[in-house]
DNA sequence: AGGAGCTAATAGAG
DNA sequence: CTCTATTAGCTCCT
């Protein structure tokens, strides 16, 4: 899918100096002058009843929110969220956005739009707040800092913004809900054209005769989709069994890969003991597109360069819904030394949810990076397959208390989804309005918010009723990536997800995500306003 | 392979 | 707000 397939990946094996480099925490200087700025305010309010929240809310924009935002993704079908992605984080050139409106006008316009209500709300706030916040200003001290930006400045939010923030990003996640009837649509496109290609791929393929049950991966799987059940991705897994992966690069996100001699289907294709990613995604094109000549109703789009996708797109009434088609190898072994030092989720999901996931696969998609040409050992980058996770992230997000009974019915919410969604919302917004952000994509929010899992491990860490807190933590946790150039695959921490840009751009788009939290998400209120004028 | 029963998300009624 | 219905996707069972 999606984020995961497009994300940027590391540079060429030549930069490797400089990520060293990049590494030291010398480099982490971001901070220091944030910390001067650093605002006094109280400590994050622990768990506060709902009273003063539901007064906001209430009041908020509610309904309409559907239209503006259907709108909005039919005219950015070439730049699908998470998509476009495809060039995905790559910084292919792309359709331009409308220009940014005029901050200061739209900032007033919502003042009075959304304002009238807040004197209300903030002398209920404030009442309700009264006794707890009635303690001097400090900053709450952090147990697990292993962090690799070492440096905990979180900036705590007066009550009265946090409360403001609170009804403005709930109206938001409220008009990011998918239609049921939107869903029902897709659904039933998407899904009878994946069990008749899988079907055909098995009835009628050599290569691909022994391809499995699809992994159903990406945001619209983990319930995690914004706005419009658009975009689908599949993985369509080949079993190989017996295999030897030597690492393509230095970050050990990438490989070779060779069967070991077998009867698998795939064997053909190897050649000097490299089963090379290009040709197989070739055939694999080819097949799926003999197959979709039948399947009238979805159009093939062109190969991207570096993009393990087929991606088809067909017309649901006014949408237009594409499907991304991934092949890959599921290789039933332990994973690559590379990842012994990710995945820790030992304090947030327990050792033994741990361990369970590391028995499970892992997967090679043909994903390379950089130019396709570079060669390594005598082997093209255009060969060389990486490591895809998908399946274990799917699954810790849906299970993803701490408590067995987080988000169940007869357990207490948190609001870690709802950030994630803000998250994800927020870059595509500041993606849109400023197209200097292409190469930021969706796997790096999920990965930030992943990481920020493991830092605040427990479920009251993530109240539902603490959502602007929350969020604002995690931005901060995603601006001191930016900073310091350093975001780490959660799988593979020897890979960041950074090297590939520029640090001024990283910098650029934490300044841009900080003016947002300083000054109530002006972007959400932006759209919010336009939906109450529908 | 297919069905029963479960869950999460959404939507609507009271 | 709570309660209930609906639906897609998932899991488990035979």
């Amino acid at each position: 899918m999606s984020g995961r397939e497009r994300h940027l990946d590391a540079r060429s094996p030549g930069s490797r100096a400089k990520e060293i480099k990049h590494a030291s925490p010398v480099e982490c200087t971001g901070f220091k002058e944030e910390k001067q700025k650093k605002k006094r305010t109280k400590t994050q309010e622990p768990q506060k009843p709902n009273h003063a929240e539901k007064l906001a809310v209430q009041k908020t924009p509610k309904e309409k929110a559907t239209k503006h935002l259907t709108k909005e993704s039919n005219e950015e079908q070439h730049m699908p969220t998470e998509s476009t992605k495809a060039k995905s984080c790559s910084s292919t050139a792309r359709s331009q956005k409308k220009p940014p409106r005029n901050p200061l006008k739209t900032q007033l316009e919502l003042e009075t739009a959304i304002m009238p209500e807040t004197p209300k709300e903030l002398k209920a706030s404030q009442a309700n707040t009264k006794p707890k916040a009635s303690g001097k200003a400090e900053f709450q001290t952090e147990e697990t800092n292993d962090e690799e930006c070492a440096d905990k400045t979180m900036e705590k939010m007066p009550k009265a913004k946090a409360d403001l923030d609170n009804s403005v990003l709930k109206s938001i996640l409220g008009n990011l809900k998918i239609k049921v009837k939107d869903r029902a649509d897709s659904s039933k496109v998407v899904n009878s054209f994946k069990k008749n290609l899988v079907k055909y791929l098995k009835k009628d393929t050599i290569s691909f005769s022994e391809v499995e049950e699809p992994l159903c991966t990406g945001s619209y799987y983990e319930n995690l989709k914004i706005s419009h059940p658009d975009e689908f991705d599949i993985m369509l897994p080949m079993p190989v069994e017996r295999v030897t992966i030597e690492p393509f690069g230095a970050n050990g996100a990438f490989y070779t890969v060779a069967l070991k001699r077998s009867s698998n289907p795939l064997m053909r294709f190897q050649k000097n003991d490299i089963l090379p990613a290009s040709k197989i995604l070739e055939e694999f094109r080819e097949n799926v597109k003999t197959f979709a000549k039948g399947f009238t109703e979805w159009t093939m789009t062109p190969k991207r360069k570096g993009c393990p996708a087929v991606t088809l797109t067909s017309q649901v009434g006014s949408v237009t819904i594409s499907l991304d088609v991934v092949l890959c190898l599921r290789v039933k072994s332990s994973w690559p030394s590379f990842t012994k030092d990710g995945l820790k989720i030992e304090q947030w999901l327990g050792s033994k949810v741990k361990q369970e996931h590391k028995l499970k696969p892992y997967y090679l998609v043909p994903k390379y990076e950089g130019r396709g040409n570079v060669e390594n050992d005598g082997v093209q980058a255009k060969d060389a397959w990486r490591v895809s996770f998908s399946h274990i992230e799917k699954d810790i997000i849906k299970k993803h208390g701490s408590q067995k009974t987080c988000c169940e019915k007869r357990g207490a919410n948190c609001c870690r989804k709802g950030c994630l969604k803000l998250l994800k919302y927020l870059l595509h917004l500041l993606k849109e309005s400023d197209s200097t952000f292409d190469k930021f994509c969706s796997y790096h929010a999920k990965t930030t918010f992943l990481h920020a899992c493991c830092s605040k491990t427990k479920d009251t860490d993530w109240g539902e009723s603490d959502l602007s807190q929350c969020f604002n933590r995690l931005l901060q946790d995603f601006e001191k990536h930016l900073r310091c150039g350093e975001l780490f695959n959660f799988f593979i921490p020897s890979q960041n997800l950074l090297s590939g840009i520029g640090k001024k751009l990283c910098t650029q788009l934490a300044d841009a995500i900080k003016e947002q939290r300083e000054n109530g998400f002006p972007i959400f209120r932006e759209i919010l306003l336009i939906h109450n004028e529908c």
